[in-house]
Order: C-alpha cells, then structure tokens, then sequence
DNA sequence: CGATTGCTTGACGGGGCTCAATCTCCGTGG
DNA sequence: CCACGGAGATTGAGCCCCGTCAAGCAATCG
C-alpha cells in the first residue's frame, strides 16, 4: 500500500504536488484503506496519481457518475452548457480539490471537466465499493461530511460573486484562489494562472476585456505583479479591503 | 404514527400545504419510520407540523446544527452576513423545500432562517439518531443523494444568475417559483409572493427599484399579473424566451 | 516568417444603481 | 370614522460601470 503524507518531491513551482494528508479525497482514501480486509481491494477502488494532458477530459456532461476524483497535480476547469446553449466555466480545481461529487446523487455528471495544464489525478470507483458494513458506513459518513461542505462552499462563493462589481469578483477570486492553494500546503502568495483570461471572465460573469483591465489595475495599485501566467499576491490586505464595502 | 400522502384540506390559496409524498424530507421521513424497531423512536427523532409566526426565526447563523428541517406550509428566507457586515438574502424555501443540509458537514448553520409568513415546519433531529445499524445506513444513503442533488442545483441556479441581465433574472427566479411550486403538488400559475421587493432584490443582486421596473414591464409585456403580493403567470412560454438569449 | 491565438488598450453607448419624490397599504390611536 | 404615521412599492432623473466593437500587441507554432 502506498505510503500517504510523503512529502511532494518536485520543486518547480509550476508543477507543485498536493501531499495526501491536504488532500480532499483523503478522508475517503483513509475509509477504503483502512476498510478494505485485502489490500488488494484497495487497489481495485483507487487509483493514484493517473496521469493527464492538457486538454483532456475527465468526464463529460451528462455522462454517468462511476467515480470520485482528486487533483494530485496541476487544474482543471468545469464546463456547463446552459440552456441557451452557451457554454460557461462553473468552477476551477486546484490539488487537493475534489471533483465529481455533483454526480453522486443524479448517478449523471452535470458538466464536463478538462484538464488547465499537464496534471495528476487520483481517482476513487465508488461502484466497485461493498454495499455495506463497517467500512461502507464511515466511507459514507466521510461522503456526507464532504458533500455538506460544498454546499456551505457554493453558497458563500454564490454570494460574493452575485452582487460585486468587477474589482470585488476579480479580488475575491484571487484571494480564494490563494487561500486555497494555502491549504492545500502549497503557497499562498504565487499562483499559477493556468486558465485563461476567457475562463476566469466566464467564471466571474465579466467580458474577458473588463478581467484584463482590471488585472492591470490592480497592478497599478500595487495588490499583484503578473507576468505572463504566474501571479504574485503583494497585498493581500489591500485585495481584501476591495472586497469589502 | 402519522400517516403519509394525506391530502392537505386547506383550500385557501395562501395557505396550500404540501403532501408528504411530495416533500423533500420524505425520503427521509421514509426511513426513520421503516429504520425505528419501536414507533416512540420515531416520536423523538420525527416532530411534524410545528406552527411558526412570521419573523420568528428557525435558527441563526452560527448556532450548531441539531436538526434537518422541511416546509410544511408557509415560507421561510435565508439571510447571510459576508464579510464587511452586510446582509444578503441567499435563498427561499417553499412548502416540501429542505432546511438546513448545509450545517452537517460544520456541526454549525451557516445562515439565519426567518419565517416570512404563518407556517408550519417539520424538524428532524439528527442528534437523536442511532449511530449504527442497518436503518442509519438507509438514512445515509437518503441524506448523500440530497445532498447530490442540492449541490447541482446550486450550481445551475448560480450559472445562471451571475451573467444575466435583470429581465432574464427576474424571468428565472419566477419561473423557478413556478417549478418548484408545480413540483411540489401546488399550483403553477399563481404563486404568493411572500417575501418583499427588497428580499428580492438581495437575492438577485439587483436593487430594490430595478426589481419594481423590471416586474411592471413584465406586466406590460403581459408575461405576469400582480396584485399585491400575488403573482400570475400568465405566459410561461414568455418567460422562458426572456431567460435564453 | 507568416499565421494563429490570446491579451491589452481605447472609444462609445446602454443598462442598472443612486438619489429623491410620490403613492399605496396597513395599523394605531384619537 | 378619519387622521396620522410608517413601511414598502413605484416612478423619474442623472450618472457611472462595464459590455461591445475595434485595433494593436505579444507569444507560440508550423
């Protein structure tokens, strides 16, 4: 069985790696190992460290929910396609991130997921869990836990982002993204920007052209430096303050 | 014990109760009655029906969590502190809605939840709950699909909130009324507005006077009538096409 | 080295926020 | 019974943020 919390060993920033211990799939990784009479099973329910392409998909709309996924390295973005047809970025993963759970209920995946960059991810097949005893019940004790959490989650990024304006999303986005990638053990104060502009203005209900002039903004009021896709957090304070009001 | 699927026996349009086959926490309720060996079990966990006033509140944010919750008859908002202090409304619950989910993973409500008018609730406590056993594991797998199901739904209503105009907010948020309204066994076409202008307005991220304007040149439009606080849908299909686009 | 894709910056117009006045209901009390 | 007051809703006037259109710039790739 493979060793958790063994401390990532890359030292590129771009190509930072989530541990287990900060990992949001953990406490299910924990329940199955632990769970699981024969290793053996294990290796049949998880899958770590699978790795991805830029571009690639890991699941799409519609489709049916087989699996639990957790970024180990690199992103991803989730796309809807709204009634109207238009396609728009509801969400961005981060290492440590879980992705799929809005499945579980339906059995159907309700957006497509793609991955941001070259990436890692584990991935856990709930079919292939036993249906019942000791171990099924805290592994669902560990789902309800999770899932409870991202409804808490949505509703306050829902919140922030409803009724900002463009300075007040763009720096709640930041900041989230920071705090996340704190968490996680990763650091708060560099972030690689691995969507796009597009993506971040979709996400943020903004034209792509009101994300870079605030970027630039930003950095004229000296809160962040950006060159190229990494973006440096020099004030977080004056970002939050932005927030506000 | 009580039995299920009775039909209400108010007529009053103001005051339509919902069946307890079309209620969100029946899954549930479903459970608890089958998973108690004895119905005095049921007795302690189940307390159905209980009458509120409006403006009492059904509890606060911060307060720890003890117990799921489902309209009976009535309505109730959510109201949400951020951070710089300002309330905002972040949903409504109608008779069959759940109450409450978004406390489990935390132990603790992250909102405030007000009556906003006379109505009568459900309340399931949790706490009170075998820890084991073969109904506690039916219960998880009932609470791990409503969970699911409200996490996706958050997302659809969030996608379509953030990049709309005020017309197509508006349109949605009626239309939405109108479904849930229709799902829940109650009527479609005539809905009690309940909750102010105000209210609205928070919930949508407009202004109180946008929401006004908005809802008279529906008026004009002969999408809706109001009077007071009752709305009737009168063209759907109109309000459908006023949220595409 | 041209072509493509993505990002930045400028000009302009419109949707919605703000401020403010008026109107409609209610509940209360004289 | 009506007068009064207060809360909520409606309507108007003006301004500003941001979406749209358009052009120019930077980076990547065949």
């Amino acid at each position: 069985m493979e060793t958790c919390c063994q401390q990532p060993e890359v030292d590129d920033p771009s190509r930072q790696e989530v541990a287990c211990c900060d990992c949001g799939l953990d406490p299910l990784c924990q329940v199955v190992d632990y769970g699981a009479s024969d290793p053996a099973d294990s290796k049949l329910v998880l899958r770590r460290r699978q790795p991805m392409q830029r571009g690639e998909l890991l699941f799409s709309a519609k489709q049916p929910f087989s699996a639990l996924f957790a970024v180990k390295s690199g992103s991803f973005k989730a796309i809807s396609v709204d009634l109207s047809g238009k396609e728009r970025v509801v969400g961005f993963y981060l290492p440590g991130d879980l992705i799929g759970a809005e499945g579980i209920a339906s059995r159907v995946h309700s957006f497509t997921v793609r991955a941001l960059e070259e990436s890692a991810i584990c991935r856990m097949d709930l079919d292939q869990m036993p249906q019942s005893g000791r171990g099924n019940e805290m592994l669902q004790g560990a789902l309800i836990r999770m899932l409870g959490e991202e409804v808490s989650i949505n509703h306050l990024v829902t919140s922030s982002l409803i009724q900002q304006n463009a300075e007040q999303r763009l720096a709640a986005f930041i900041l989230n993204l920071s705090a996340r990638s704190g968490m996680r053990g990763l650091s708060q104060y560099q972030l690689g920007l691995s969507m796009s502009r597009s993506d971040i203005a979709s996400y943020l209900g903004l034209a792509r052209e009101t994300v870079s002039r605030t970027f630039t903004r930003f950095q004229n009021y000296g809160l962040i430096g950006i060159s190229k896709h990494v973006l440096k957090v020099v004030n977080p304070e004056g970002l939050q303050k932005v927030t506000l009001v």
